[in-house]
DNA sequence: GCCTTATCGCTACTTGCCTTGCGTTAGTGG
DNA sequence: CCACTAACGCAAGGCAAGTAGCGATAAGGC
């Protein structure tokens, strides 16, 4: 009887090229054609796969169910990655984020992301949802950083919160009002931030 | 051959009371709390019903869908309506119906009711989304002209947007990055809108 | 109380989602 | 070029959603 070998936990060698990235490609391509225009909630795995020329199982194996499969599609079209604005006032720099931000949001792709964003059926993105959300705010810190060299921010305001200050009304009415919303809009968001809505201050 | 009598329109008489009202109240109980287990996406139609004591079909004749009974039961569980504030001052006021809106918000109905309004795949919700939303603000209308006549109110504002404004950090938090939310949180939004982030009037 | 028929329960059926098991193809390392 | 096996295709089948037809029950009007 040969020693025993002690079995090491042997991860099996992915096989990432060729075929496979093939595969996973017509895949990615065909399901974000499916979310784009059948949406989030009723997509065919069946129809994805014979779109993109392969079997509904393998599918099933490597995704292994459709929001995992959503979250992948809509996550490997999307590398967003705004970079920081630096114009040299508070004004000009809230402009250029919430200008960087609102047309990708009318994307298609964009609004498709945000919606993913607000569901709470997808364990993968659960994990990722703190990381993400944070890697997106801390472009402002700097921004904010740089307001307070220059005298242009009060002391005690916190960046985190007057983001959310100034991107809410446009998540807002794109969610749940569905009021109209355009670049004006945004310029007045700005105002209202910077400035406040009190006749003088307290 | 009797004479051809010409067929009005004549819609049958519903029978709206005894049976059939216990059968919707026990199908609306047990919609509610199988969303408020187990979501709004995965819920079963066949689970419902023996929950209720009621047969499947009759609840896809009455309902005929998934989404119409969903709605069907969160609208008939909530009555909000929250009375418009009058505490004197704007930051009074303000604060009452930031402080009206929050706690419904963290109960589980509540909650439910705003990932509801966020779904697009809800044709009975898209008729009435324009009209509950617009009533929700309206509230806000009377506030600020009463800011107005007192002068606590800046000329150019816009209440919808000023109001818009308040409660986005508040959606913001609870829908996407999830951070934390408190009271004191909707102290700072209030003051945040009022006094802008500026350090001196531009 | 009686009649009409709206509404419900039941059975059987169709359909599409998803899984399982097995044989085949083709990456990967040598 | 060869051996190993990850990844794929395929067929069969379980399972729950949803539909259709029909008889039974009870609500509403008289």
């Amino acid at each position: 009887m040969p020693a025993m070998e002690v079995q090491a936990a042997r991860q099996p060698v992915r096989r990432t090229g060729g075929r496979s990235a093939r595969v996973r490609a017509a895949v990615i391509d065909a399901t974000l054609a499916a979310l784009l225009t059948r949406g989030l909630d009723d997509l065919s795995i069946t129809e994805i796969a014979q779109q993109a020329g392969v079997h509904p199982t393998t599918i099933y194996r490597r995704w292994g169910g459709r929001s995992n499969l959503a979250l992948d599609a809509v996550l490997s079209g999307t590398e967003a990655e705004i970079p920081p604005p630096d114009t040299g006032s508070l004004r000009g720099d809230l402009l250029a984020v919430i200008r960087g931000i609102f047309p990708f949001l009318r994307t298609p792709l964009g609004e498709l992301l945000v919606r993913l964003a607000l569901r709470r059926d997808l364990p993968e993105y659960e994990a990722a949802r703190g990381g993400y959300w944070a890697q997106r705010f801390r472009a402002g810190a700097a921004l904010f950083e740089r307001a307070r060299a220059r005298g242009e921010l009060r002391a005690d305001v916190d960046p985190v919160l007057a983001l959310e200050t100034l991107v809410g009304p446009m998540y807002v009415r794109m969610l749940m009002t569905g009021e109209p919303l355009d670049d004006a809009l945004l310029v007045r968001c700005v105002d209202l931030v910077l400035d406040g809505i009190a006749a003088q201050p307290r």
